[in-house]
DNA sequence: GGACTCTTGGTTTTT
DNA sequence: CCAAGAGTCC
């Protein structure tokens, strides 16, 4: 360790300020580029020097990505030792195994994401008798995670409903929270939630942690939603010493819960709180800086924040308008081979974007150039369907009341079980109200069996017992032993699906990386764990390629040259939040998110067309591309652009086939109203002349009007 | 019971 | 355009 760095010696004022605070409430409003992450890992040295056990600091990050990194550089200060440093939802697993009895659950519980949530809410769906048009799945458990993020429970809500849909969907809650409890899982926003109530019910055990966390340190506050912000509350209860850091203006999960006015009323909160304010920036060069800060000036709802630059100046911000997405890609290409001969690396080049999708056009535009590139939370690792069922062998070992992770594997390789036989268990096991496992192994007493599936059930229930006798030993031998006796390898095999074989290989590796890291390995601790892993978290730095991700996954991270595509109405801002004020400006903080993480360039991009579900689109530039003073009537940057082979098929002619009176419009046709200006087709009703048109203007509103009135001009 | 094709519908971000 | 579910055939 170099000496320079065990003092804090070269930090400012308030950045001293803040690592140097002792007791009480602290809040540091951190602007990005602040070197946040620094004060906090200062300051627990700190704690540390001036005579606090480590033991008793606890630090809470947002990712364990980013916990993996402080524990990193704390170690590098060489004072992290038995220091506590993880996620909101790690730290609830961990409460909830010590104090499962208190807070009422089996401590082996599974853990549901996404994929399991959704088989669970349409079961309850199905139990209630609903139409699932009417109470899709994703809808429904969307409104149970925001309910839980607040701490409603199922009784809860039930007794405060009074309208048929919040009725509706009370029942639901509490059919998908008893499926749930049957299965002995938990889903992500029960760790929070049972830990904030186990927290409210049991002041001794809140003493107890208080005890032992003496100190706690929360990075991105902004981003905690009602639970977190409770079982923190109740965790420094007892000693106040509480010190949150984050960034308003970099609060982007609220559509998960977070609840911004968390950080904002800190203060009132803790009344004696210190506040520090960190506002130079150490990150961007003042061009860049110039260009967030005219952004985020356009949020109404903000808390005044300087962004103070410290770099000498740089390139300028490029804005550039492509014809499509394709040639929009092949330039970010020919952009980075650009910057890869001026001598960057391309471990320092990020590109940006929206949604997910968007990175097939890029993937391709790299593979076509050589340049090497890794994505950071493309399809889910742990989300593939091989992990996940060699996954679900070992979950059932420890919890056999998880139903899904049977469902999920009974059959898997196919051994002849179908849906017949497993609908007939079912019923025998609700008749008996047993668990699944245990009519599988009373299989030999349903009746409504013949003789060939109780067989292979048998031989079924052989095997997980065989599997049961190595439940503890390490976790890499037991996962190697599984996939190969169950079947899993010969199908995957046998089907050559080489892709498949190495995400199980990886796994396999994983877990053997597991035994060797933890001290007390265990299968239970092994599968806990890896449900809160995310992708997000494999992102590989010192990997000599290109990086690609959302702006979402690009919080907290930083790059040399951050190329952001896709400032197109629709896509940033998303169309599903351009509709309310509070969700625009959330939009306007991703971006700012997005622009915040380059050092030296950055480009920004639109294209003129985008393909969108299949079709090929006028789009309409983002307006917050307006709202950084660029005239788009003349773009920054005309683009020529050659047509490749396979533009010849695009379709201009939808509208072609229009009657002389009345013309047609597709649904996402570009349209200028006189007065209310450029505007996308939602919807076209033809009733001839009476043809009505739905229309959604870039100011934001959405008009039906009748065509003949409306003089609609077309544009291509 | 299982593999296959066809249709329909739904579209963001993630611990 | 893509994934999930329904329907079809062996």
């Amino acid at each position: 360790m170099e000496p320079t760095q065990q003092q804090p010696d070269n930090l400012t004022p308030s950045q001293k300020k803040a690592v140097l605070h002792k007791d009480g409430p602290l809040l540091v409003i951190a602007g990005p580029g602040s070197g946040k992450t620094r004060v906090i890992t200062y300051r627990i040295a700190a704690l540390i020097d001036s005579g606090v056990n480590p033991h008793n600091i606890c630090a809470i990050t947002f990712t364990n990505k980013a916990a993996d990194e402080m524990r990193q550089r704390a170690f590098a200060l060489g004072r992290s030792a038995g220091t506590h440093i993880s996620t909101f939802h790690s730290l609830c697993v961990r409460i909830l195994r010590q104090y499962a009895n208190f807070a009422q659950i089996n401590p082996n519980f599974s853990i549901y994401d996404t994929t399991e949530q959704s088989q669970c809410i349409k079961q309850a769906i199905k139990t209630c008798e609903l139409d699932t048009t009417n109470f899709s799945p994703a809808r429904m458990l969307e409104a149970v995670s925001t309910l839980k993020n607040k701490l409603i429970t199922a009784e809860d809500f039930e007794n405060s409903s009074d309208d048929f849909f919040s009725n509706t969907l009370a029942k639901i809650y509490q059919h998908y929270q008893n499926i749930l409890t049957e299965n002995n899982a938990l889903d992500f926003d029960d760790l929070l939630m049972k830990t904030a109530y186990l927290l409210q019910d049991n002041p001794d055990i809140c003493q107890q942690l208080g005890d032992r966390y003496k100190f706690l340190l929360i990075d991105e506050y902004q981003d905690t939603n009602h639970a977190q912000y409770k079982i923190a509350k109740s965790i420094a209860s007892t000693h106040n010493n509480i010190c949150v850091t984050g960034d308003p203006d970099q609060s982007i999960y609220r559509w998960r819960g977070a609840d911004i006015r968390n950080i904002l009323a800190f203060e009132t909160d803790y009344p004696n709180a210190t506040v520090v304010k960190l506002e130079e920036n150490f990150r961007s060069t003042p061009n860049i800086l110039k260009t967030a800060d005219k952004l985020i000036t356009n949020n109404q709802n903000r808390k005044l924040k300087s962004l103070i630059p410290t770099k000498p100046s740089g390139e300028d911000v490029t804005v550039e308008a492509f014809e499509d997405e394709k040639h929009e890609a092949l330039t970010v290409a020919d952009q980075i081979k650009d910057l890869e001969n001026k001598g960057a690396q391309l471990r320092d080049i990020a590109v940006f974007y929206r949604v997910n999708s968007a990175s097939r056009v890029l993937e391709e535009a790299l593979i076509k150039n050589k340049i090497q590139y890794q994505i950071v939370r493309g399809v889910e690792f742990y989300s593939r369907k091989e992990i996940r069922d060699l996954l679900a062998y070992l979950k059932i070992l420890v919890n056999p009341q998880d139903e899904v992770a049977f469902l999920r594997i009974i059959n898997t390789p196919t051994r002849g079980i179908g849906k017949t036989t497993i609908d007939r268990v079912g019923a025998y096991a609700d008749s008996k109200n047993i668990t699944f496992y245990d009519a599988l192994k009373n299989a030999d007493k349903i009746d409504s069996l013949s003789k060939a599936p109780k067989a292979k059930i048998a031989v079924f229930v052989n095997m997980i017992e065989q599997f049961k006798k190595d439940m503890d030993s390490n976790v890499g031998p037991l996962a190697e032993k599984i996939f190969a006796e169950s079947g899993l390898e010969n199908f995957l095999n046998t089907s050559k699906d080489q892709n498949a074989l190495e995400n199980v290989n990886e796994l396999i590796n994983a877990a053997h990386e597991y035994d060797k890291q933890t001290e007390q390995p265990s299968l239970l601790d092994y599968l806990q764990q890896i449900s809160l892993f995310s992708d997000t978290d494999t992102y590989d730095e010192s990997k000599g390629a290109v990086s690609l991700m959302t702006l979402h996954a690009a919080k907290g991270l930083e790059f040399e040259n951050v190329f952001i595509v896709g400032l197109e109405e629709g896509m940033l801002p998303h169309e599903r939040g351009a509709d309310n004020e509070e969700e625009l400006e959330e939009e306007r903080r991703l971006f700012f998110v997005g622009i915040t993480r380059a050092k030296t360039q950055l480009f920004i991009s639109y294209a003129k067309y985008r393909t969108i579900r299949g079709q090929f689109l006028r789009t309409i530039p983002s307006q917050f591309l307006y709202e950084l003073g660029i005239n788009l009537t003349e773009p920054a940057k005309e683009n020529e652009y050659e047509y490749e082979q396979d533009h010849d098929d695009m379709e201009f002619d939808h509208y072609d086939h229009s009657s002389p009176q009345t013309p047609q419009f597709s649904i996402g046709q570009l349209i200028r109203h006189q007065k209310f200006g450029l505007g996308r087709v939602k919807k076209f009703d033809d009733m001839g002349p009476n043809s009505v048109v739905e229309i959604k203007f870039n100011a934001g509103q959405t008009k039906t009007l009748m065509l003949k009135y409306a003089n609609l001009e077309k544009i291509e």
